[in-house]
DNA sequence: TTTCAAATCGAAAACGTTTTCGAAAACACC
DNA sequence: GGTGTTTTCGAAAACGTTTTCGATTTGAAA
């Protein structure tokens, strides 16, 4: 019922606290004899540390926050595996709490992590977010921070991402070299980094290919929570522009909408309208037809970013000089039906 | 960058930190004045309580732990969802753990989160779990326990679940009556209760409306990570048993896979083979035809659990006597094209 | 002015550890 | 038996709060 505490090992003994902490956590000043005997009953008295007493010595609480626009998307599940399982392996846990996109809540979690203490936290900027006084005012106050994903480049700090420019070119690309003409892009709201590099990537493929760019090819989905944006959206271009052969989308959920309205409208795809999609969802291979994506692979985002941010929290213990990495992990394109004639 | 303490507030009033903490605490016994130049000095100062040391003298952590089999599923996902914005309300932080499954990690991890002194803790079991005693050892040491979805019948504590037979009777109910004669059965593995109930409800459905039930119409679908085993197991059943014209199964993953093998072979569905879910997981729409299934309500799953169990903690802490209750959340039939001819 | 009650404050203990530093005990050596 | 070294242990402070309980001050009533 009641925990045992040093001090009852102590006296069950008789000797003191001081010793049995140290004999319990390999001090070389205790004899043979005694950390034996001290080992053994904490054993039999099912001795557990109280943490919370161990996190106000020692001033760690071996826990990190984590915030995140969603948890309900596949690709922020798949970093979450990715954050459990590396910071299970290296003994810390992990708070969890969701901004759901909102900046003003994204503001209090972190101040809330502070205040609990967390050694360290991990985060994705909501969509809103843009400014970043509160990130850069944690890490002043020697709170560790790594961003993963929806990252701000004026913070400066660790950063876990993928090169979504590149990503989009290199999509956009493909689609020329398989022959489109006419590339459509559905693009994503105006703030998040995610949403603009992707849109120039897809413009600079286009003009690097000698295909002018037409700002009326170019349609905002900024709801990400369902496919409804890319459903009305598609139905949207083609009536304004239905000479369309392939439309880039900003995600996999924009995209199944479009195809949704593409069934539904009894548009052929790809035979009429191409469409490419982004992250590389699970559902994506569970439409007909599956969905041709970029890879962007969550989980490994996860384990980095713990392990970036907990080197960072070490060298800080450490006193150490603390350097600030960025880690680009590689996409590739998965070619699936919805792009191949 | 060092943090404010009531003892720098203290002696920056010339007064002592007694005062201090009773003042920001709204104690009655401090005068107005005083009270009023504590806040202003508190607000200035930038006071922010070190929460470790509160724990540790509260003996709360106003924390709650959460296990889980698994985040990427959509089902877990919307929990973790309700169980974020309800704890979040009542001021409690949740840390997340996932046992993947494993009893040996299930088993760690809640021994993890007692050391860490959460108040409490929400579980839903693994696969493998059929013993108990890990739970119950926890609840006898004062942590309360709530489990939901994939809970234990033995175990003494607050549940908040499905009717997973009556689900399952009413799904099978349904497709006798939409005039399905020959009903399979692709279940789950053998320990969850989950899967448990929902075959006996396929059964007594069965038997209620005059229909044998016949052992060589049930498939077991253990793997809960891909629809591979729906989709094999489709291709099995259609070679030994063609005849068939309706199936139920355990989940909307193992339903998609058989979907997705009707559509490549050419298997009409619903024409020839009807196909019902189970959890109205997001994809369920995406698929085509879309999935007729059970609605499982996951964020309010959540909701519940956590409501649950705080308030078992707060009872606990007022030495109130506490009394569990079991919360069955009800399902519905979503009727869509997979089962209508 | 005296007396008593109410209002206001602070000293100190407590929560359970960790760690510094000094003291005692044991041992070695002459 | 004295001296010096090594082993082994424990007292006490510290981490930052909360809360009990007693002390002092103030004000009112007589």
């Amino acid at each position: 019922m009641n925990d045992t505490k040093l001090i009852d090992i102590a006296s069950a003994l008789g000797i003191s606290v001081t010793t049995v902490s140290k004999a319990l956590k390999g001090y070389t000043d205790i004899s043979k004899a005694t950390r034996a005997r001290v080992i053994e009953m904490a054993e039999t008295m099912n001795y557990i540390p109280n943490s919370v007493a161990v996190n106000l010595r020692t001033n760690e609480t071996k826990t990190i926050g984590v915030i995140i626009p969603a948890t309900v998307h596949h690709f922020f599940s798949s970093v979450l595996n990715g954050i459990l399982e590396e910071a299970e392996k290296r003994g810390y846990l992990v708070i969890i709490l969701q901004s759901n996109e909102k900046y003003e809540l994204e503001k209090k979690q972190l101040a809330l992590l502070i205040q609990k203490r967390v050694d360290g936290v991990l985060m994705s900027l909501s969509n809103e977010t843009d400014d970043f006084t509160h990130i850069n005012e944690a890490i002043r106050k020697n709170t560790p921070v790594v961003l993963f994903d929806k990252i701000a480049k004026r913070v400066d700090c660790s950063k876990v991402v993928i090169n979504d420019a590149k990503a989009a070119y290199d999509a956009v690309t493909y689609l020329i070299n398989k022959g489109f003409k006419k590339i459509a892009h559905f693009r994503g709201s105006y703030v998040p980094q995610n949403s603009i590099d992707r849109f120039l990537g897809y413009k600079r493929a286009l003009e690097a290919h000698g295909i002018e760019y037409d700002s009326k090819l170019v349609y905002v989905c900024d709801n990400n929570t369902d496919f409804e944006d890319g459903y009305e959206n598609a139905q949207k271009i083609m009536t304004e522009n239905p000479d369309i052969d392939a439309i880039f989308a900003i995600t996999d959920l924009v995209a199944i909408g479009i195809i949704k309205y593409f069934n539904e409208a009894g548009i052929k795809t790809p035979e009429q309208v191409a469409v490419f999609g982004f992250s590389n969802w699970f559902m994506s291979t569970v439409i007909s037809p599956k969905l041709t994506t970029i890879d962007q692979p969550g989980f490994e985002m996860g384990h980095q970013a713990v392990s970036l941010l907990i080197d960072e929290i070490v060298d800080i213990k450490e006193h150490r000089p603390v350097t600030h990495q960025i880690i680009e992990l590689p996409t590739r394109i998965i070619e699936r039906e919805s792009t191949v004639k």
